[in-house]
DNA sequence: TTTGTAATTAAGAATCATTCCAGTTTACAA
DNA sequence: TTGTAAACTGGAATGATTCTTAATTACAAA
């Protein structure tokens, strides 16, 4: 996955620095948590000596912008990065904010939705909200 | 939508005050433009002399942590707000944050998710973004 | 109808994740 | 090696949302 990431931002021109390639490497062992902003930024603070936050912020702007990564935004939580773009649901526990992936059994025809909805699909986000089996039982 | 909304309230034991009648009637009429805070708070205001926001804010809050309406979460762009509960996708506009329904073909069976996952879902968020029509040609 | 009170509202301050800014450094193509 | 656009930095600014505290009110019970 790391390797498949450098090779995106080869090809859409994107530098690689030491801050961006922490950066990836968090994404890319952390991906399970998907975490946010400030655990990318603390954890990969740990590998490459100078990193602001800010850089952490644009560059995860940059690469989500570029469909490399995918950023979930939230409201009331700290938004979320994975790398997995593959389309699936993510499971969101409102009990301790845990995100899990749900394959997705079914997926729709996006040329349908253009066709009968006359919208054009860029990326989909697809959320269950609930809670896990650690929150159920409160 | 309006009865069903206020027929809610009463079962949940929540009290109907001038201004909540108000937000709900703008949220019932405006419900296809998925409004934010900001422009429930002034249509609003029209209506009720007397209004608050934070008194907003908190009331959809309260309505949406009950299920009575459904707030729609962006990072970039205010909350939004609908009355319409039923499951359906929510193609949002990258281009002029217009939101419109799109009436979901296949439903996942939350039971399934419940079994293989471990996860008990209290509700779904189901979003395309892309363009709509206007926005497509730049 | 009147009363008691828990729920609701108001206004402004506080929060905090995120963006913006302006100056400095750096990756990498030539 | 050099030139330059891109990336990085740290601090200030932003803005939607939440919090706080005091005043007001809906409505159940008397
Ligand atoms: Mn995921
Ligand atoms: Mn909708
Ligand atoms: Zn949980
Ligand atoms: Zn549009």
């Amino acid at each position: 996955m790391k390797t498949s990431i450098i090779k995106k931002m080869r090809e859409k021109g994107l530098k690689l620095t030491p801050q961006r390639l922490a950066i990836i490497e968090v994404l890319v062992d952390k991906t399970h948590l998907h975490p946010g902003a400030s655990l990318i930024y603390r954890e990969a603070m740990k590998k490459v000596g100078s990193l602001s936050l800010s850089t952490v912020y644009s560059t995860l702007n940059e690469f989500s912008r570029h469909g490399i990564i995918k950023m979930l935004e939230f409201d009331k939580m700290e938004n979320r990065y994975e790398g997995n773009i593959m389309e699936h649901i993510n499971l969101v526990c409102k009990g301790c904010n845990k995100i899990m992936d749900y394959k997705v059994p079914v997926s729709i025809d996006l040329k349908e939705v253009a066709k009968k909805a006359r919208f054009w699909v860029t990326d989909t986000r697809l959320e269950y909200h609930g809670y896990c089996q650690e929150c159920k039982g409160k």
